[in-house]
Parts: C-alpha cells; sequence; structure tokens
DNA sequence: TTGTAAGCGTTATCAT
DNA sequence: ATGATAACGCTTACAA
C-alpha cells in the first residue's frame, strides 16, 4: 500500500480496486487523514487553488456583498477565497497585494485604491490573471467589472426631467475620483439633454472644506431659485439626505444612486444594481482568464436600474 | 549563490553578506521573484498560515463585520483569513469545513449552522483550534465567542419597566435557537424582576406559520389590552416593526435588539455592541489557543449597551 | 492494479 | 558567510 495508491485513491484515478480503496478509506478515517493540499498545489507548479481578493474599506458592506458573489461562483469551481483588506491606505495595496502573491493565489481581484497598479504588471506577464472591481486600475492591463455609474445617473436625472424637474441638485458624499467623475458626468450629460448646460450651483461633491454631506444638502437647498429635486452620489449621501430632510418630506424629488436597507420604509427611490453579480462576475473573468491568459483586457459593466418607491416620481413642487 | 544563500535573505536570517544579499535582492527583482509561501507552510509541518472561517448567511452584514474585525487582527500577527460559505444549508458545513482543513489551515472559525459539530472533535485533538461565533458548538469542545444576549435584552426590558411599562411585546424574526432563547430568557427574566411572571401574550417568536414579522407586529398589538412597548429580537425584526408602523409612531415605546443603519434617523433606541470586537475576540482565541494547543475551552461573552435614541424612552401612553 | 523514483520550493542540519 | 543534503506530502512518468 504505497503512497501513490493513497493519492490514486483521492485524485479521483480508477486504477484501484474497489477492495484497496476501501481498505485505504477506512485507514484514513481510522487516523482523521486528509490529503494535503498544499503539497499537492505545490507539486502542480506551486500555485495554490485560491483566489486573493484585496478589499479597501471594510465598514462598507458593498464590498462584501461582492465578496459573497466571488466566493460562491469561485466554490462553484473548486477555488477558494482568501480575503485581506487594506483599510482605505493605498500604501498597504502594494504589501497585501504582495503578500498574497507569496502565498501563491490563482489570481489576484482588487478594489484599486493606489493611484498605480504598476507594481503588479509583471505577476500579470507571468500568468496570474487581475481583475479590478468598482473601477478600473491605473497602469496595469487587468480586467475590470465596474457598474454603469453614468448611465445609473443618467437614468435618474432623466426619470426627473420628464416630470418637468429642471432645477436637479447632485450631492456626493466623499467616493473615489473614478466612480465619482462616471456618476457626475451622467448628471450632467442627462441634464444637457433638457438643455441646462451650467449645473455648477447644484452641484456639492467631495467638500474639500471639510463640511458634512448633511450641511451640503441644506445648503444646496437653501439658495434663491432652490433645487425641485436631488440626487445623491452614493448611499452615504442618501442617509445624509434622510438626516438632514427627516423622514417625511414630501416637497422635494429625491432619488439615490445605491440601494440602501429600509429605503423601501423610507419611499426612497434609488439607482440599484445587483452587487452579488459584481462579485460573480469577477470570479467569471478570473475563470476565463485562466483559461485564456493571452488576449485583451475584458472590461464588464453591471447594469443599473431605477427602483421607484415615491421619492423620485414627484413633480415640482407648484413653481416649475 | 545556493538555494540557502537565497532563503536565509528571506527567512530573516543574519548569516548573510551585505553584498550577497544586494546581489539576490537585486536578481529578485529582475526575475520578479517571490519566496514561494506554499513551500515554506509544507515545510514547516504542512500547515499553512490562514485561518478558515465559515459562515452560514452571507446577506447578513453581521458576518461580514465580523470577518472584518477577524481579518484586521489575524492580519497583524501574519495570518490570513479564507473565506468560505454554506448559504445556510447545514448540510454544506461538514464538506467546507473538510475543504478548509484539507488546505490546513491554522485553525477554523465557524458560525455554526449544524446540529453537531462532532465531526470536527477528532481535528481538534490533532490541534487545529477551532472557536465558534455567535453560538456555542454541539458536541464539541471548542472556544467560542458569544454575546450577552440574555443581558442585552434584560437591559433592554428593564430600562421600559423603569419608565412604567408591564405590557411589553417581544418579537422576534426567525433567527438560530441559540440566540433566540437566550435573548427570550433575558426578556422574561426582567419581567420576572418586576412581578409579571406571565408573558405568553405578548411573545411572537419564529411563526411556523408562516406569517410575516410585519403581520407579527400588528398582531400583537391588536388586543384588548394591548402592549405599551415593543422588544424586537433581532434586526429583521426591527426593520419589519418599521415597515409595520411607519417612521413616526410615537405612542408605543420600541427598543431593538441589534444597530441597524439609519436607527439614529428613525429615534430607533437599540441594544448595541461592536460587532467587529466578535471578530477580533475570535482571532485573539486563535492565537491563544495556538500558544495554548491544552486547557478547557474558553467562552468569550461581548458585552452589550443599550443606545438611547427616543423610541425607547417613552413612558407608557395614558393608560398604565 | 500497484509500486518506484524523482522533484515541486522551501528550510533544518550539518559541513566547510 | 555559504553550501550540500535531505525532507515536508504530494503527483507525474515510468515500470512491474
Amino acid at each position: 500500500m504505497s503512497a501513490k495508491t493513497v493519492s490514486r485513491v483521492y485524485d479521483g484515478s480508477t486504477n484501484v480496486s474497489p477492495d484497496t480503496r476501501r481498505r485505504i478509506e477506512e485507514a484514513a478515517a481510522r487516523l482523521s487523514f486528509r490529503p494535503n493540499l498544499l503539497a499537492r498545489d505545490l507539486r502542480h507548479g506551486g500555485v495554490s487553488s485560491a483566489v486573493g481578493f484585496v478589499l479597501g474599506d471594510l465598514t462598507n458592506p458593498f464590498y462584501f456583498q461582492v465578496a459573497a458573489g466571488m466566493e460562491r461562483e469561485l466554490a462553484q469551481h473548486g477555488l477558494t477565497m482568501v480575503l485581506t483588506a487594506t483599510e482605505d491606505d493605498p500604501a498597504e495595496e502594494e504589501r497585501v497585494a504582495g503578500t498574497l502573491l507569496a502565498q501563491r493565489v490563482r489570481a489576484l481581484v482588487l478594489v484599486p485604491i493606489a493611484q498605480d497598479q504598476s507594481y503588479l504588471e509583471s505577476e500579470r506577464r507571468l500568468g496570474t490573471p487581475v481583475v479590478t472591481i468598482d473601477r478600473p486600475a491605473h497602469n496595469l492591463l487587468a480586467d475590470s467589472v465596474v457598474l454603469d455609474n453614468r448611465e445609473g445617473t443618467a437614468e435618474a436625472v432623466r426619470a426627473l426631467t420628464r416630470l418637468g424637474h429642471r432645477r436637479i441638485a447632485f450631492v456626493c458624499s466623499p467616493a473615489d475620483l473614478y466612480t465619482h467623475a462616471e456618476r457626475l458626468a451622467g448628471y450632467r450629460e442627462a441634464l444637457r439633454e433638457v438643455g441646462v448646460t451650467d449645473s455648477s450651483a447644484w452641484e456639492r461633491l467631495d467638500d474639500a472644506g471639510g463640511r458634512s454631506t448633511e450641511a451640503a444638502v441644506l445648503d444646496v437647498l437653501d439658495q434663491p431659485d432652490p433645487p425641485t429635486a436631488v440626487v445623491t452620489g452614493n448611499n452615504r449621501a442618501s442617509a445624509a439626505l434622510v438626516r438632514a430632510l427627516g423622514p417625511a418630506r414630501d416637497d422635494l424629488a429625491y432619488v439615490g444612486f445605491d440601494d440602501f436597507d429600509l429605503a423601501d420604509a423610507f419611499g426612497f427611490s434609488v439607482v440599484a444594481y445587483d452587487t452579488r453579480e459584481i462579485g460573480r462576475a469577477a470570479a467569471r473573468r478570473v475563470l476565463e482568464r485562466l483559461a485564456d491568459p493571452q488576449g485583451a483586457p475584458v472590461h464588464v459593466r453591471i447594469p443599473t436600474h431605477l427602483v421607484a418607491r415615491g421619492s423620485g416620481e414627484r413633480p415640482p413642487a407648484r413653481s416649475s
């Protein structure tokens, strides 16, 4: 009963007599034996069967929904997920990615926060697939899975302009540059479609001044010709709006990017999307990239859709 | 320049001349060389430097906050975290735990969902620490980290009785048996302290009847002598209460177990706790158990505290 | 159907 | 300060 025979029992080989197999399985159970995947992976070219996932802000449930989707999809293909966090410290990104690469993860999925991912270029060329989530990588030919941010806000704004709104504010809590810029662009684009070309008075973005987003909401509404509607650029801004205005405010229309808990209880209309699908799509990119290491980067765009709950379907208050 | 010399550069050995070290580091950078942790771990007794975390319900943000705390604490000690999910399928638990053990995780942390974890007993005896979260294991001498559920609801009820409430309802969405029983026990205990010995008319628990929790909330309030206050047993029940009653309902007092997003906007008083601390505590149990494999199981209890936001500080409406 | 030898990349031991 | 050798537990190639 050599090691090789035992190995055959566990690697799905058929060349084992039923009797031998049974005896081996018995002994294994008795000794709590379990094949050592470390050794197996080492033998198989020194590459593990885990995929590394680097994410930044652990307090944002968004990323965990992504992680959940990714884990499920990977598990169906015999891969596991190693999760690490950078706590939004750009300097940590390269270090934790390095740790994962040293663990010989099969692929690397990351939410980029550093301003440059070129440090991954050599690894990628050596055959480790890299997929970014939520935004594209900088200086790296990686696959990516991002939301259709631009179309998301554009759709929200269009729904409002169709109701007659023209003075529509855009308020966003500090967010990363990319999603921020895209969502803002969609907002402006949809306004331009109805002839509004200057919305600067209604935009309240990442406040360098350190003002809170709640203050920004109140501020944008406090002007001679106040907006009749508000679009929030992310769920943190939506929460700020709820806090600033109180739950029941029916003289103002608003739509938020990102769905959130109890938004239905508030009648809060939002631009939603399938968060877990982002993770599943990333996992699929990993699998396809492993099958076909060459080829140009693939960029997947996850669609958004408007969820009408009341707050976004109100026409402008008497004025017009 | 033998393999051993290169190894010395990376395992923190001092017996390398500055010159050799420099040459090796140069070559490593040029060739994108990185020590293979799989091989290292194999050499070190075939045990990896990852800790496995098995969780059930991926849609519950609670577990991800736990995961976040755990990951941070482990990372500080050079360990990584492999995350897997069972999707609340008890039958999956043993399978995914087995996968992790085959990967030779240094320890196993799990949120038990199966009715029996005895299948882990041999592994634990062989030296793999096992820590359960949120509830104790069944038939397994594992360490555990749980909330002080009983004291949590007791404190909530006491705050209400102090205001004069006596008819206090307890509503809970389906939850696992253990936390459920503990929270209910705390509720009854605190009621007994003020002489209320039969609360059965005010308890609406896991409804086998398939009624929704929202219906249960309305139902418990719809009786001849209705409760003047409600305690919800988990965040899902709190959400149901908000949906059933609407955001502004100030003729009823209520306190919910588990904090939730925008609870402050609702003025919803809750029994809160440090979710990430649960994960950190689990990581610390792992580390201590690795240092001292023997010894009786240690059970850590995470304290809860009442967060007053208005809804729980209202005295009974005129009746009394 | 089963076994032998070699090697995956690292490190402990024991030279030099 | 550096290197040769063997070994961690597995699997591929090649016998038997």
